[in-house]
DNA sequence: TAAACTAGTTTATAAAATAAACCAAATTAT
DNA sequence: ATAATTTGGTTTATTTTATAAACTAGTTTA
């Protein structure tokens, strides 16, 4: 039997999202919105819902003058993403 | 850069019905709602989408005299469904 | 012959993704 | 100096998608 995907990982952003975190460690806003071509808008909302998760941790700072959010996956992200990837595997047949 | 994955196939329940087909290559609509545990209606629902996209097709008959819904996947959608598979790996870091 | 079950479809509702509009501050041009 | 533009986002509205509820048509069982 297929195994229920975790609905926070199964949605393109979002994954995207957690790939760059996962190679990456920390990252900025600016940087996976290029990476991603998602709009401001769309970004900030899916990160939220990764934070809110406790899939990532979100850091506000500042870049010289300008402000500089940053992104951090946890332990938890990590592992939500190893099962993802595990899970999917079978609809997959790899 | 992170190619777009097609969005009929990124969907759970639609992604389940591809997984049973392409081992399957001919299967019923009772046997796949058994399978993936979706409802009826939404089962229905998403095997139309699919098949409007040209993915598999679908053939009404009898089985006694019950009536019997059976799909099978088209060369389209394997082919759909490997170059999702490939799409993904990316994200997955496979 | 009425009740319950099978095999679905259609339609309505809930949830999710996305885009549009907005905000605050910084930078650049006049 | 100040007006216009850009940067780096957030909030809210709209569109799309997924899901569930209600319905249809016929069959089997009591």
């Amino acid at each position: 039997m297929l195994k229920k995907l975790d609905p926070l990982l199964h949605s393109e952003l979002r994954l995207a999202i957690m790939s760059l975190l996962i190679t990456l460690e920390k990252t900025e806003f600016t940087y996976i919105k290029e990476q991603t071509e998602a709009t401001a808008g769309n970004l900030s909302v899916q990160i939220t819902k990764l934070e809110n998760a406790g899939y990532l941790i979100v850091k506000k700072g500042f870049k010289g003058k300008m402000p500089q959010t940053t992104c951090s996956i946890t332990k938890q992200g990590r592992e939500a993403f190893e099962k993802y990837v595990a899970d999917l595997k079978d609809y997959l047949k790899l």
